[in-house]
DNA sequence: ATTTTGGGCACT
DNA sequence: GTGCCCAAAATT
């Protein structure tokens, strides 16, 4: 009897047994069709001594159906899923669904029909043809992808179909893409650059895995430095995946690809369309594919020939995934280059704690670029106490900073606000009975967006219009805006700088590559005097006019009790200082606080960086926090409150006693009510020494709860929300 | 997780 | 007897 275990998607069902019928050849890690019950699913062939054993006999062994036609999965990426899962405390078959994480791409190329405008001119035109033609301009898409994108039922196209305005396109789904050229256009690298491009060329020449801490001031060309690592990896015919942690980030970042190599990069992310998605992870598989662009869950693809992963940004806390498997990318991407044998680049101008620590520790090698590329000196800071220099009643920019930007008005030159709120207002109010807008599926206030006129969840998406009176006492036009958003802080220069040319810059402005590059041609073509943005600012734009920056709550971020709150200030205001006088003309920040003597702050003014990581160090070690101790999360959540706290309970009640352990809670987590779910959490502070995923499963192991309980745990947490 | 099954119950 | 709802069992 030829028995296998696949390992699927489905968690609460261990792993399964078949036979495999004659003829037909697997091996670990090829991909597979089984019949259950009535139903067929998709599994992985795995190594049947690190699944859990099971008893069923022989006889009851069904066949397998097929395999499916795509290359096996390697062993390093069933060890990388096998280490995820363990390391983060998370179902296997979680992780192996991230893997295959294309179902459409396992049946096979082939071809398939889209569709696209044909440009005629509609004989009659209804409502929601009018509303297609709109919405599916230049689109080319599936009929249920176009209908969503034009959020108009499928029948609607099949009709313009028929009418002739939508026409049929067969696509071959395994078409290649265009190559890359690692000699299209050589870069001039400073002397300092050569030398770090050198190390990572001969590194990705040698083969095996190597980490490296690529740490360089904002500006000082780092992408240059590891393009050079990348077109090693493409003459030695190697695969290379880059991880940006936004897909915000892509639009500047393949145009610097391009003009390096000559076609742009394969892209990666949750918003692909399922074609574009099936394609690439076919080419991905295959090894057709030279280089992916990606977001965090690009890590876990099949590469074929994988040679070099570069992690940009490594600082970025959104590589921390927080729902679903929550993993750390920039650490995943660590442990998959050791599987894979291969380099890893971690580039940074703010590295986090963590990652600092392992490069003094000898495990990543630092390659440091201290200087602006060109001669272009960093900028300088300065601090602008709100205490002692007020703004205006009813204003957020103190006179000081004002005066400023009025200079670089004058001058023809640019200025940048960074405020990290969206929206217009973080808290709306009834001035008459003083009733506070709150999202009803989470502990959170509403935020007012003028711009679209509507109060908005920035939790679970909820929206509703900015009612006419209020829903409590029913006083009409009673609202208050309380606190600055990005929209607000725009209106406040409108008024204060008439003339000057504003552009709100967040995620709700910007969302689509479109809108990117027509913000990036503007801004480079001064069409744009002020720039008031969220974190999307902070990062990858090079605009040589923009010689002031202005922050306008530098102790926003400190608040909250979060125990990275001061690092991410530090990486925040730096990046964003970063994006001032990268040309010939010096920059300026200015940073108002309320709080100039905080450490984080006293060392942004005096660029004393390392200052500023020794006292976070301190503090750290004195709360037994990361990298000297470990903390895990475990959320209990329920949509019933109840059934919530009675969980939480019964695990804090059965926590084991341990001398490197200590348990905190439960306690109502810090948002109680999320996306509908109440949620209640436990704290767990370990010594460095201690088995913490060992412990936490065993603890968790032996309880049971109702289906509609949650219980996640969460490995060195970023979010303690 | 999903599907099938079987028992209890109301209704015919 | 039939239909319906829900809990329990099975799925390899």
């Amino acid at each position: 009897m030829n028995r296998i275990r696949i390992l699927h998607f489905n968690h609460a069902l261990g792993p399964l047994d078949y036979r495999v019928p004659d003829g037909m050849a697997v091996e670990p890690g090829s991909v597979v069709l089984a019949p259950l019950g009535p139903r067929q699913i998709v599994g992985i062939v795995w190594e049947a001594d690190r699944l859990e054993a099971s008893e069923v006999p022989d006889s009851k062994l069904r066949p397998l159906l097929q395999v499916l036609p795509v290359p096996p999965l390697r062993a390093p990426l069933r060890r990388l899923i096998e280490w995820t899962a363990d390391y983060y405390c998370a179902p296997l078959a979680s992780v192996a669904r991230m893997a295959l994480s294309s179902t459409a791409a396992l049946r096979g190329g082939g071809t398939m029909t889209e569709y696209r405008l044909t440009g005629h001119e509609p004989a009659r035109l209804t409502p929601q043809r009018a509303a297609a033609m709109d919405a599916l301009h230049g689109e080319q898409a599936t009929i249920r992808e176009l209908a969503d994108m034009a959020s108009v039922s499928e029948g609607v196209l099949r009709g313009m179909a028929g009418a002739g305005l939508l026409e049929p396109v067969t696509v071959d789904l395994d078409r290649p893409y265009p190559r890359a050229r690692p000699e299209h256009a050589q870069p001039e690298l400073s002397e300092e650059q050569a030398a770090a491009a050198e190390q990572f060329v001969s590194a990705v020449r040698d083969g095996g895995f190597q980490p490296f801490l690529l740490d360089g001031v904002t500006g000082s060309g780092k992408t240059e430095c590891y393009f050079e690592g990348l077109a090693e990896a493409l003459r030695n015919g190697r695969q290379v995946l880059v991880l940006l942690p936004e897909i915000s980030l892509t639009e500047n970042f393949l145009r610097r690809f391009e003009a390096r190599f000559g076609t742009p990069p394969v892209l990666w992310h949750s918003s692909l369309k399922a074609t574009e998605r099936r394609r690439a992870w076919r080419a991905i598989a295959s090894g057709e594919v030279q280089v992916v662009v990606g977001a965090r869950s690009a890590l876990f693809l099949p590469y074929a020939k994988l040679g070099l992963i570069v992690v940009d940004e490594a600082h970025e806390v959104s590589f921390k995934q927080d729902d679903g498997v929550r993993y750390n990318a920039r650490d995943v991407a660590v442990i998959r280059a050791r599987f894979e044998g291969v380099p890893v680049i971690l580039a940074s101008a703010t590295p986090a704690l963590e990652s600092l620590q392992l490069a003094e520790a000898g495990v990543y090698r630092k390659i440091d670029l201290p200087a602006r590329f060109g001669g272009a000196s960093l900028p300088a800071i300065e601090v602008i106490d709100l205490r002692v220099e007020q703004p205006e009643r009813g204003r957020w920019l103190a006179p000081r900073l004002v005066e400023e930007m009025k200079l670089r008005l004058e001058r023809g030159e640019q200025s940048l606000l960074f405020l990290n709120r969206r929206g217009y207002a973080p808290l709306t109010l009834c001035r008459h009975c003083g009733y506070r807008f709150q999202c009803p599926n989470c502990t959170a206030w509403l935020v007012e967006h003028r711009l679209s006129r509507r109060l908005a969840c920035h939790h679970c998406g909820h929206e509703t219009p900015v009612p006419d009176a209020c829903p409590e006492c029913g006083t009409p036009d009673c609202m208050v805006a309380c606190g600055p958003g990005v929209e607000r802080i725009a209106d406040e220069v409108a008024e204060l700088l008439p003339g000057a040319r504003v552009a709100v810059v967040t995620s709700d402005t910007l969302s689509g590559p479109e809108k990117i590059a027509a913000f990036v041609a503007a801004a480079e073509g001064k069409l744009i005097d002020v720039i008031v943005g969220t974190q999307l600012v902070t990062k990858g734009y090079h605009f040589p006019e923009l010689t002031l920056v202005g922050v306008v709550d530098a102790d926003l971020g400190l608040e909250g009790g979060d125990l990275r709150a001061a690092e991410r200030t530090y990486q925040q205001v730096a990046q964003v200082a970063g994006r001032a006088g990268r040309g010939a003309k010096p920059g300026e920040v200015l940073i108002q606080t309320r709080h100039p003597e905080a450490a984080v702050i006293a060392a942004l003014v005096a660029g004393d960086r390392d200052a500023f990581y020794a006292a976070e160090a301190e503090g750290r070690r004195s709360a037994g926090a990361p990298p000297f101790g470990r903390w895990a999360a475990i959320i209990v959540s329920s949509e019933d409150e109840a059934e919530a706290r009675d969980a939480a309970r019964a695990i804090g009640g059965t926590a084991p006693r341990l001398d490197d352990v200590m348990i905190l809670g439960p306690a109502p987590a810090p948002m109680s009510l999320l996306r509908g779910r109440y949620r209640y959490r436990l704290l767990v502070n370990a010594r460095r020494s201690a088995q913490v995923q060992a412990i936490i499963r065993e603890w968790l192991g032996g309880l049971n709860f109702p289906s509609s309980v949650r219980v996640h745990v969460d490995i060195d947490p970023y979010s303690f929300v």
